[in-house]
DNA sequence: TGGTAGTGTTACAGTTAGTAACGTTACGTT
DNA sequence: AACGTAACGTTACTAACTGTAACACTACCA
């Protein structure tokens, strides 16, 4: 099987980086400068510094459009999501992901009518996805 | 509404310590130092140490025996993780569980089934609820 | 009353996170 | 062709967090 490969963690940082080039097609160091400019007011070389180390943690990568770095995620918002979760339920939840989908529950995050219609959606996509094949997963 | 309240992230070494905290009634540091003492050869200073730390973050708390100290969970293994989740949602998912969930569908960690059933469940459970009055949550 | 089980205090080195200055390279404009 | 400047790489420093533990102190129990 395929190993799910693992990345280093995103520090608090980190995330909020990536979640500024999650959310744009393409982003500038400058991008992430000004996305982030209320919370924090970082200096272009901060930015760039964790641009950088994000490229080589795996989760972004960059072209060169003339001599200005244009970055691209490399990985999902959701699959890091997933990954995280993965972890936790390692950690916790004698690595049964049902305990933790009742921790969620109890915490009051997550309703059974929420994971019913969930549970419909998926099988119904995954019952598209056999009409018709080639790639799988993430269209 | 009262805020749920949330304590400083557990490191790797400290996850590991709750983790043998909550599978026991009550747990002394020498416990500790046993139950891991295949994985990681700690001296109990250390594990004393990592106890008292776990304390002043908000996750066990202790009574004593005679001289010993004897340690109990002051939160629950799931409600834990929940938050931890909850984090990650934040962060990520756009704050949206159900993007979370999905990720863990993608990520082969999850399957509609297995939602499903939880659901039902759940469902159950939320029924019984109800007919019983009183406490609620965590029997 | 002394040995010891058990505690608190203190510490230190390695890593990670946040932050950024500064030096270097190469585009494009004149 | 040369120069200013936009954009990059290298390097660095501090603060906090982790893992680790020695050592000093205290109070039971034999």
């Amino acid at each position: 099987m395929a190993k799910k490969q693992t990345r280093p963690a995103l520090s608090p940082l980190e995330s909020d980086v990536m979640r500024v080039v999650w959310s744009r097609e393409t982003t500038t160091a400058d991008d992430v400068r000004q996305a982030l400019q209320k919370e924090r007011d970082l200096k272009d070389s901060t930015v760039r510094t964790l641009l950088r180390r994000l490229e080589s943690k795996g989760y972004v990568e960059h072209e060169i459009d003339v001599r200005t770095f244009v970055y691209k995620p490399r990985v999902e918002e959701q699959r890091v999501a997933a990954q995280q979760v993965r972890g936790i339920i390692n950690r916790f939840c004698s690595g049964s992901i049902e305990n933790l989908l009742v921790g969620l529950v109890d915490d009051e995050q997550l309703s059974a009518e929420v994971l019913r219609s969930l549970a419909d959606r998926i099988e119904e996509a995954a019952r598209e996805e056999k009409m018709k094949p080639g790639r799988r997963k993430k269209p």
